[in-house]
DNA sequence: GTCTCGCATGAAGTATATTAATCGATGGAT
DNA sequence: ATCCATCGATTAATATACTTCATGCGAGAC
């Protein structure tokens, strides 16, 4: 009852990674006839055969798929968990893996990034934006150390804390009728191309909070994936858009484009930052929230 | 780059559990000289030391905590994984990728899945319809475990067994003048609409068991897809249709439709599951074969 | 002070993993 | 059809790593 090691994981992901059992022991700087040893034994051991031997290579076999996805999931895990001590060995505080799940996000991040890393230079960060279960699912399976999010989720392990109010805004174009109106109303946008990042769309505020309750959609309904473009397009009359009021305000200087409330009472977001909370008294990682935190106050 | 093995973190967690290297050698079946001198080879190789020895006691220090932290997240995981492992080994687990040659099939084998599936909860079942070589080619191929069909290959790697007699027969709708006649000739359908399924004529019996030897031709011919839609249209009197009895008898609750024998003898079918004989004692392979042909007598 | 408990250490033995050399099978090229 | 290159399996020899044994040292208990 302790027969797989770290090794066999890594067995298997070589395998797989570079086709055949000679390959692997190659990038392993083992010899195919070791590798051969372990696996048998291994699969003596467990009672399973992990690949099928078709001919002069190897097929992974149901247990061996599985062997695989476990691999995959637990050796990264493992790797960070030595790049963190050798962190610890040298002194130094760590990193600081970012993940985001908010497309305009990102250009607030960038200015939050930009003083932390001089205040904290021992401290690499890293921004992810692709998770295979959610944002969530990043937390909690360590491939990430801190979540940006407008959508908190207050669970078991994790702590989230809001950073940052911002309005959600439509943005048009000039010379767009509704440029400079105190606000628009969800029916004026039936006849509209409403550009928006290529994500579903029970993640736009846009729809969940303005288009959908009144039962109106857009004439088009365009993806875009980054933020400048998006922007062209509205300056240029192909369409509207919703982004944070501040993004467009700052961005203005750089396009012809305007910001217009969005209903009578506006759309009002926060973003937050999540983390495992028997993390919360990392003190680089305090810092990165206290920083966050603190640089709302620049922009209001 | 590989330091940190299974072993490493069961040592540091069993440390934290039974509160000092002595108790925790005993409970991992070890001598105390062999933990220290692991431990010690541990933290050279790290560069980080993982307890701090205050007399005859040991406390973790902060590379420690994060080591055990590493431990209780990730020796669990393995310790699921091994456990699922066994589940394969003992043949409890693992995907049942069915296929299917024939058509009718499907009905049949709705009936044998339902209780499999509670049966075997660790066993996930899915069917394929479509193989680009065949059932049999898909069987080598390992696209599927199991072949559903009535046309059984007794060759090198495969094993079949018949699961299921039933008698092909015609079906009728109401009114039809063969309603209730003790049984058809060929050529009494000459001048008919038959209704068959999307497949190659030889890959019909009432074609080679039938029309084809007596030389007859059905008038028209007219593929559908699914067994309700041929069963409706059968049922309006727009042709004619040739399913199992046990189908058709089934199916007279909710259509107007009736079997009549296909010629003097009426025509036997067998369903056969094949697989491969490699695979013949996966204890959830046998049991659906097993469960495939105990249910034949509930129907006859 | 002495006794006990727990960890550390060095040398020795043993188990385990790795290698070298070779074979058989397979699939592609001629 | 034949040959050749490649891959995995196997066996025996070898190297490595681990475990044990015997012992030492220090700290707290009595």
């Amino acid at each position: 009852m302790a027969i797989l090691e770290r090794s066999h994981l890594e067995i298997i992901r070589a395998v797989d990674r570079y086709g055949s059992l000679t390959a692997a022991a190659e990038k392993l700087h083992l010899t195919q006839s070791a590798l051969s040893h372990t696996v048998r034994k291994l699969e003596d051991l467990l009672g399973v055969t992990i690949w099928r031997r078709e001919g002069r290579s190897l097929h992974p076999t149901q247990a061996g798929e599985y062997l695989l996805a476990v691999a995959n999931r637990l050796l990264p895990q493992l790797d960070h968990a030595e790049e963190r001590l050798g962190q610890f060995a040298r002194g130094e505080r760590g990193g600081l893996r970012i993940g985001m799940e908010c497309h305009p996000c990102y250009q607030w991040l960038l200015k939050i990034v930009a003083p932390y890393l001089t205040a904290w230079p021992a401290v690499d960060v890293d921004v992810k934006q692709k998770f295979q279960f959610g944002g969530i699912g990043a937390l909690f399976g360590y491939e990430i150390d801190m979540l940006v999010t407008p959508d908190p989720l207050y669970k078991n392990g994790l702590t989230f804390e809001p950073v940052f109010d911002y309005e959600q805004v439509l943005v048009v174009g000039p010379g767009h009728p509704l440029r400079g109106a105190p606000y628009v109303k969800p029916a004026q946008l039936a006849n509209e191309t409403l550009i928006t990042y290529p994500v579903a769309l029970d993640r736009l505020d846009i729809y969940t909070q303005f288009l959908t309750p009144a039962g109106i959609a857009p004439k088009r309904h365009k993806p875009i994936e980054t933020t400048d473009i998006m922007l062209q397009m509205v300056a240029s009359g192909r369409g509207v858009a919703s982004l944070p009021r501040w993004l467009v305000e700052e961005q203005a200087e750089r396009f012809e484009v305007a910001a217009v409330q969005l209903g009578r009472h506006g759309v009002a977001k926060q973003i937050f930052l999540g983390y495992r909370e028997t993390e919360g008294q990392l003190d680089y990682l305090r810092a990165f929230v206290e920083m966050a935190r603190a640089n709302q106050g620049s922009r209001r």
